[in-house]
DNA sequence: TATTGTTATACTCTATAACTATA
DNA sequence: TATAGTTATAGAGTATAACAATA
């Protein structure tokens, strides 16, 4: 960022255009609002959590399963939003590295009922310590009130159907 | 969505998790609410888009071109916070499309400038008109002042550092 | 027939690193 | 040395389709 005066003088075509750049409509869009700002979040998630061993959306696949002792792969991949072949290489490198295990439902074969392994809970507690830190730096930003209101916004952008 | 009475009585596990599924503390993250909204308004436009000739990203580029002419690259993706290896194969796909074309600028012949092609016009506004449509029905579901809110909520969690 | 889960495949988006050409 | 742009490569995330096992 830093820059001399005489750099500033001979600053290339491209540096120009960047500070009067026209951003036409984009702005105005909800969509791009929201994307602009959800890349921004995460980009400082990847920063601060470097070489971690979580991504936010494995880590938070790990927190449903704990907090849903026995979800299938099925309706973990629901509560997601995703399909059930995008949940699959998740579950199975969570349970490669021992964090959860799978057990076959007596009543429904088909289904493979997930469990937080208990030894894994040091390894989750401090992820999430991890997590809460970065989520915490972002929401103070906003005061509790707007906090409160921008979750209403987007819940209710969500609500209605396409 | 639609489902028998019988079907209800003998749903299988994975629905019935469905229903009662415990999201622990993502649903108070700002960045879960966030990715959340920004996953659905883009499955919005990939639905409602169907086989258009644009994604999100590759009609922002455009648009952005046609407002700045002249604009390089390395402009560009600073503009969308992308690297400009990100920029390259989208780029060349809207010049073989006859979009845009490049031209080396004499004054520094690393640069490439970009500009819109005049004939490009036709499709560059239905594309906007179809865009338009989606965003429309996004923002419908938000008053004017809430639009208005939400703006300024989200453009505030941007513009801190991390 | 329908559902659960896996796998093969593909596409987008993203980045880093190494490279060429220029400055 | 530094910058603009390309390319090779890699990884996450997403989906569809076909499949085996099970219902």
């Amino acid at each position: 960022m830093k820059r001399s005066r005489a750099a500033l003088k001979r600053r290339p075509a491209g540096e120009a255009a960047e500070r009067e750049i026209d951003f036409d409509e984009l702005p105005g869009y909800v969509g791009y609002q929201v994307r602009r700002t959800q890349a921004k979040i995460f980009g400082e998630f990847e920063a601060m959590l470097g070489d971690f061993e979580f991504t936010p959306g494995s880590f938070g696949v790990l927190m449903l399963i704990r907090a849903n002792p026995g979800i299938t792969q099925v309706a973990l991949a629901s509560a997601f939003g995703v399909d059930k072949s995008t949940m699959s290489p998740v579950i199975y490198r969570l349970e490669t590295r021992g964090l959860i295990r799978r057990e076959v439902l007596p009543s429904d074969r088909r289904c493979h009922a997930l469990f937080f392994e208990p030894k894994a809970e040091p390894v989750f507690v401090a992820a999430r310590e991890k997590f809460r830190a970065v989520e915490a730096g972002v929401a103070a930003r906003l005061s509790k009130t707007e906090q409160r209101e921008l979750a209403r916004l987007l819940a209710k952008l969500q609500g209605a159907q396409a």
